[in-house]
DNA sequence: GCCGTTTTCGGCCCGACTGTTTTCAGTCG
């Protein structure tokens, strides 16, 4: 784990502790907010630090400018030491039961000595707990609940899961007599690549009547909360899902207002209030006179901004730009004119090229690249040099017996630990696409690695470097590798990075798409697809880069046939 | 504890739901 997300989780439970302890609410939001940008931040903290520029960090300021570089240099923070004492780490892990906030769990600290978990459960069993004041036997069910959550909490889950379920409860809730324009909200709404819980939205006059129904859909498992605007349950995969009902005249601010992100949302209240108006999710306001609240755009367009994409919307100088008019023309999924990573039953996919291309076409594309493994990919199958060039045969059978899509022979080929590619350069310049990736040997250091990837981009026949850290969302870190010199180098030799957007990976992620467009290095959206269904996922690929800001001249594979032909040849030394 | 299109000091977003209250506190998003 890199020092950011160390010293951002760190600094979260700073926070946590200093909840429970009372302590100055604007302090607590201090260090949240110093965590989460940590933790969102693009550059090591610890390259920062040696410039001397901490302090230059939003959020950060002489103080925790100085706990960061303690961290770095001692490994702990003596301040986060000391509030252990006072309120012991297994104590503040509680707070992520559900309606057991810090004034109850200082309640139970204090009265009750509880300190864990197994306390906790103890003392719900127990009389002493209704003794104390504001609580009764209703909240000691509510937090025995909570416990039973907690304890079969499901984490963050990757968006590629979650975003087909909420279609579906969409559709389904869209179906609820008296409701319209039924969307998702939230971290959905901006694609965010896991998700918390699914929060919808929906128009209709009688929310109470909604929201019961709601309540009653099939799917649903437990009902958390259910009142006249808002209901709260808990769906049988164990995700939850929010459900909000608004007027027809306030959809626009509540849609704003349920998207967030909070930070982008504060921010604009922020402005809002200096320039005298108010936004709450009901409208924009003027002393009480309302503005408006039907769309979206209409809020903003008071500000006098343009609106801004929900894929953007984390207050990482979006609102700056659209203030300077030069918010970018994200790239859409319909400009998307190919797809250049596929894997076939050659190595170790599940369709044909036949099937792949069928489905390309069908999706709209011009072309399509199959690109198996090579042969250092053992277990995926990887493909001698014999068998590669009998798929070359295979692919040119195919592209005589299909019309309408062009089919391009390419490979995966692996960057073995050297640096040196999988395949000698005289077959490479044999293949229309070559990605190059990393598949083995990924504890390497830092420095090993990047020499390792660096050298393979300098090689004349890559193309596009496939998954550039490997990450592995939920499962696996990116490997230590030094993704700014990757991106200089990928300017420098002309290389395209991809943005992989199977579901697990999207890889590279949104800041480094930043990073790299930022720089003029060209993106290729790939799906990495296994499976002729997987093409699909290049939705979620394409919201990773338009997260990263991506406008389409940023994207490789929205140009036109001949076009990336031609990009593909003067790109390498054919 | 941070920060400056009112400020280097004095602010810091806003409302719904629930339970335990009889006018509000705690929690959540």
């Amino acid at each position: 784990m890199s020092k950011n997300r160390e010293i951002a989780q760190i600094f979260d439970r700073i926070a946590d502790m200093l909840d429970i302890l009372e302590d100055n609410r604007f302090k607590i939001r201090a260090y949240r907010n110093a965590a989460r940008n940590l933790s969102e931040l693009g550059d090591d903290v610890e390259t920062i630090a040696e410039r001397s520029q901490l302090e230059e960090i939003p959020g950060i300021g002489k103080d925790l400018g100085l706990k960061i570089k303690e961290y770095i240099e001692t490994n702990k923070i003596t301040y986060y030491e000391e509030l252990k004492k006072k309120a012991p780490e297994e104590l503040v892990a509680l707070l992520g039961i559900q309606g057991l906030g810090p004034k109850t769990l200082a309640k139970l600290f204090k009265e009750l000595k509880v300190r864990n978990l197994d306390d906790l459960q103890k003392a719900i069993e127990g009389d002493e707990i209704l003794e104390l004041e504001g609580m009764g036997e209703k909240k000691v069910q509510d937090i025995k609940r909570g416990i039973q959550i907690f304890k079969e909490s499901v984490k963050r889950t990757p968006l590629g899961i979650v975003l087909p379920i909420a279609e579906t409860l969409i559709s389904e809730i869209g179906k609820i007599p008296g409701t319209e324009g039924t969307v998702a909200a939230g971290s959905l709404r901006r694609m965010r690549e896991t998700i918390g819980d699914i929060d919808i939205l929906t128009k209709a006059d009688d929310g109470q009547n909604v929201i019961k129904a709601f309540t009653e859909l099939p799917f649903v498992k437990e009902v958390l909360a259910s009142g006249g605007t808002k209901g709260s349950i808990i769906i049988k995969n164990g995700v939850q899902v929010d459900l909000r009902v608004v007027s027809p005249e306030s959809y626009g601010a509540a849609l704003h207002y349920f998207t967030g992100s909070k930070a982008h949302n504060v921010k604009l209240r922020t402005i809002a209030l200096k320039k005298g108006f108010k936004i709450n999710e009901y409208g924009i306001f003027r002393d009480q006179e309302k503005l408006a609240g039907e769309t979206e755009k209409e809020i903003y367009s008071i500000l006098g901004i343009d609106w801004i994409p929900p894929e953007i919307r984390e207050d990482k100088g979006e609102i700056e730009a659209s203030f300077e008019g030069r918010l970018p023309d994200l790239v859409e999924l319909s400009d998307i004119k190919g797809d250049l990573h596929t894997h076939t039953k050659w190595s170790d996919g599940k369709s044909s090229i036949e099937e792949m291309a069928l489905k390309a076409k069908e999706l709209g594309y011009e072309y399509i690249a199959i690109t198996d493994h090579s042969p250092s990919s053992r277990i995926a199958g990887g493909l001698s040099v014999e068998k590669l060039y009998e798929k070359k045969k295979e692919i040119e059978a195919v592209r005589k017996r299909l019309k309408g899509i062009k089919v391009l022979m390419g490979s995966e080929v692996d960057i073995k630990s050297d640096g040196s590619l999988d395949y000698p350069d005289e077959v490479l310049k044999d293949l229309d696409v070559v990605v190059a990736s990393v598949h083995s040997g990924f504890k390497m250091d830092r420095e090993t690695m990047t020499t390792r990837i660096v050298k393979a981009l300098q090689n004349p026949f890559v193309h596009v470097l496939g998954h550039p850290t490997g990450r592995l969302i939920g499962e696996r870190d990116p490997y230590d590798v030094d993704i700014d010199r990757v991106i200089r180098t990928a300017k420098e030799f002309g290389k395209s990075l991809e943005v992989n957007s199977f579901y697990s990976r999207l890889d590279l992620n949104n800041i480094n798409v930043k990073k790299a467009v930022d720089i003029g290095v060209k993106i290729v959206i790939s799906t990495d697809s296994h499976h002729a269904d997987n093409l699909g996922m290049m939705r979620l690929g394409v919201a990773t880069a338009r997260r990263g800001w991506a406008e389409k001249k940023d994207v490789l594979n929205t140009l036109g046939y001949d076009e990336l032909r031609k990009w593909l040849n003067s790109h390498s030394s054919r």
